[in-house]
RNA sequence: GUGGGCGUAGCCGAGUGGUUUAAGGCGCCAGGUUGUGGCCCUGGAGAUCGAGGGUUCAAAUCCCUCCGUCCACCCCA
């Protein structure tokens, strides 16, 4: 028996509601947020990855899908959206576009971990990318369409962390600073957090190990040390959040996993933080484009994972179930009746219902009890006496009243119940 | 990648060495007379008891390996 591999799967018919209902939110929100949708390959030349996200980064070390083709092409699975956005955002020339560009993105994401709840070697997210200027107004709006889309679908306490970790300008100095701070106690940290002081000193912050936590909860913030403009970007981007009033928490030890970020960098969690806390995040990324050979271009963004977002909504009673019925169920009791049937249905699914007959030779009850489970709201039955008079018995399946009517007249007859005209 | 729990029909789940030809419930299919659903009643189909190997007269039940799943770590969405 085949089975769905590891860390992925089906998503059925009952759940494709959930599924719909959330993308429908996020794609109201899009359009009225001024985003275009974009999509890009599943899969993409690895060098892409493993030049944006960052050699150093877990992700590249150790979470890639990363195969040679039968053309020896290096070739990944993206294990993110972002770089994949500006690898066609350079392609297409996306820079003689009005700036900002606007693109948001549903995709699947892929990455080799070893699964539990909440985490997939498959998943879904959905992603907005604003690109082409540093304004911090910018920030501030992706921040907000994150927090309004969790808003729209209902999720309630959620908290917003936000912090900045610099540009290039300023990183280094705090870096510095954040060094020296731990080389007087590295010796008693754990054993990534030494590799970490020598090759990425910024995830020394957000280690779990209690001992290393104490450490970096009293360890230099890089918001003490930025250059002046990124200081003033971090300041204009808190009032305007005041002013949308989205509540945020300044979280000085919330770094990302992916090496592009600059400046501003955020995650959304939900309040009883489970072993996958995070249901979405981003930041600014104002070298990414640049470094992937396009020209100097700032931009920001965020991702959400669609299985986080249902895992809390199921939490918080927030999904809905049901996928409707359809409107019309045919019932013909024998093979003439059938072929009357067949034309009906069409006539029927012209006008714009919803309708299907029942297959195989079947009882009246074995039909009916097939309408009630597909939960039909009308049953047309066809027999022997309406072949002869030519006219069909329409049965209201919520109120088991029926009658008989002409054939010619059903159109209308369902047209005036479904429709109301 | 590390540590731990679990794995019985589509789903939930009883059974922890021999009255098991493996309960029960949901769901599915059919019937409850001659052309009428949802409730109820009756019946039926559906399980190589995750896979492979071993111990034993005897294994779903004990042991080993693998696979899967869940939880924690790690990381992130």
């Amino acid at each position: 028996m085949f089975k769905t591999p590891r860390g992925t799967q089906d998503i059925l018919p009952q759940d494709q509601p959930a599924w719909q209902h959330i993308e429908n939110t996020i794609l109201t929100l899009c359009h009225r947020y001024g985003f275009e949708r974009i999509s890009t390959p599943v899969f993409e030349d690895t060098g892409l990855f493993t030049r944006t996200v960052g050699e150093e980064t877990d992700i590249v070390q150790k979470e890639m899908y990363t195969f040679k083709d039968r053309g020896d092409s290096e070739i990944t699975l993206r294990p993110e959206g972002t770089a994949p956005v500006c690898r066609a955002y350079i392609q297409h020339g996306m820079h003689n576009r009005p700036q900002p560009v606007k693109l948001y993105y549903f995709a699947t994401i892929y990455r080799y971990e070893r699964p539990q709840t909440g985490r997939f070697r498959e998943h879904h997210q959905f992603g907005a990318e604003a690109i082409g200027d540093k304004d911090p107004s910018l920030d501030a709006e992706i921040i907000h369409m994150a927090w309004k889309i969790f808003n729209n679908l209902g999720l309630k306490d959620l908290t917003t962390q936000l912090n900045t970790i610099g540009c290039p300008k300023c990183r280094p100095v705090y870096l510095e600073n954040l060094k020296d701070f731990y080389s007087s106690r590295i010796h008693e940290m754990c054993g990534d957090c030494r590799v970490r002081h020598q090759r990425n000193p910024l995830r020394l912050l957000d280690c779990k190990n209690p001992v290393c936590q104490s450490a970096a909860d009293s360890s230099p913030r890089s918001y003490d040390y930025l250059c002046p403009e990124c200081g003033q970007h971090f300041e204009k981007l808190k009032t305007y959040l005041r002013i949308l009033e989205i509540p945020f928490l300044l979280n000085h030890r919330l770094v990302r996993g992916l090496d592009y970020y600059t400046r501003t960098v955020f995650e959304v969690q939900p309040e009883d933080v489970g072993g996958q806390s995070t249901i979405g995040g981003g930041g600014r990324y104002d070298n990414l484009i640049g470094e992937l050979g396009g020209p100097p271009t700032p931009a920001v963004g965020f991702a959400t994972g669609l299985e986080r977002i249902m895992l809390n909504m199921e939490k918080q009673h927030l999904l809905p179930k049901s996928n409707g019925g359809i409107d019309i169920f045919i019932a013909p009791l024998d093979e003439q009746a059938r072929e009357k049937g067949i034309g009906l249905l069409n006539i029927l699914r012209q006008e714009g219902f919803s309708a299907m007959m029942a297959a195989g030779e079947k009882s009246l009850k074995a039909q009916l009890r097939q309408a009630g489970a597909f939960s039909a709201r009308y049953v047309i039955i066809i027999g022997e006496e309406e072949i002869k008079k030519n006219s069909v018995i329409l049965k209201d399946m919520a109120t088991g009243e029926q009658e008989t009517i002409p054939a010619n007249s059903l159109v209308n007859s369902i047209s005036k119940r479904l429709k109301g005209s």
